[in-house]
DNA sequence: GGAAATCTACTCGGATACCGCGTGTCCGAGTTATGGTGG
DNA sequence: CCACCATAACTCGGACACGCGGTATCCGAGTAGATTTCC
């Protein structure tokens, strides 16, 4: 297990298809379906990027996801900061208040301030986080768009028109009974 | 539970400890008697410092560990490492060839290189090993020392002294039976 | 022919099990220093 | 007085349970669209 999740990772991905897509809307199972994984998974996974104002729901027979903003303006940090809950790399215990040296009620100068180990560890993670912050959902996506050639794009439209029409002309059809 | 264990909090803690004791080894249980925590979890710790070569252990009744470089070259990182055993921010599961449009074999633009997105963590990853491997062990005692007051080393070194005197004297006392 | 009601299938959204890693604990093997014993 | 030996306690080192967070799944509430029916 990595600190990022894996459901980071298929956010992210789904994002990336989301991407040009922002006036017919994508359902969680449609996406899930394009990338072969859990459409269940999936599903749990987008209500966290609704909360976070990353992407806007859309319900009914052909409702889905779109994204709020820009591509350009979705950082990963943004991303990963709304689905695994802006957890820290280091959870400090306070080692430095329980040494039996300082007594029931350790003096000021051992508790106060940030514990030195503490300090490394939350520069350490601020450039983490800027590193993730300084890339877009637009800077990932142009690399993946210079590697796959132009007619990928043109089956990827197809695939998504097709499961678009699927999704009208079906209701109400001759009742069972 | 974050990314940085708290077996790594401790390690450090208890290095920090055992600066400028590299003739006098300590045995586990005094570092972890001496902050307060688990005697058992800190015994626990130190064979993957030590398979680590970042501290030497000694065996018997004198017996324990010592720094086995000088604290300038240990890093925060060396020991992150040594503990966590080098676990990756990002665990990628090559989502981008399970796409349902590329079929069961993918071609090769698709699969070959690093994938996007694991492309932008690694990058997060390295600044995030660079801020860590730019402190060393000493660092951070410098950093400590220039809070505590100089009588606590005093107390410390009698404490330290206490324990040494308080191992021999006593082994093969009148038998049993 | 037009408009309202109905019905279906789809959507989102949260609540529920399974599993693996980390935390915490324990016990066994080996070694060193001590104290006594014999020469 | 010196060298040897047995003893005991301490050390390290790895193997064994418990609990929490992440992964994966399922089911219920609500909505948009198309069909059917009635006027």
């Amino acid at each position: 297990m990595a600190h990022i999740t894996v459901s980071v990772e298929y956010g992210l991905h789904c994002l990336l298809w989301m991407i040009g897509s922002e006036i017919r809307p994508m359902s969680s199972r449609e996406l899930a379906e394009l990338q072969g994984v859990s459409p269940s998974f999936v599903a749990k996974i987008f209500p966290k990027l609704e909360k976070a104002g990353i992407v806007r729901a859309s319900e009914g027979v052909r409702g889905g996801y779109v994204l709020a903003k820009p591509a350009p303006e979705i950082s990963c940090l943004d991303v990963i900061d709304a689905i695994d809950g802006k957890k820290p790399l280091f959870d400090c215990q306070e080692v430095r208040g329980g040494c039996v040296l300082l007594g029931k009620k350790p003096p000021g100068w051992a508790i106060n301030g940030t514990c030195a180990i503490h300090a490394v560890m939350l520069r350490a993670e601020k450039s983490m986080r800027e590193a993730l912050a300084s890339q877009s959902l637009a800077d990932v996506a142009e690399a993946v768009g210079r590697k796959a050639p132009p007619e990928f794009w043109n089956t990827f439209q197809a695939w998504v028109d097709k499961k678009a029409e699927a999704r009208i002309g079906k209701p109400a059809r001759a009742r069972p009974a």
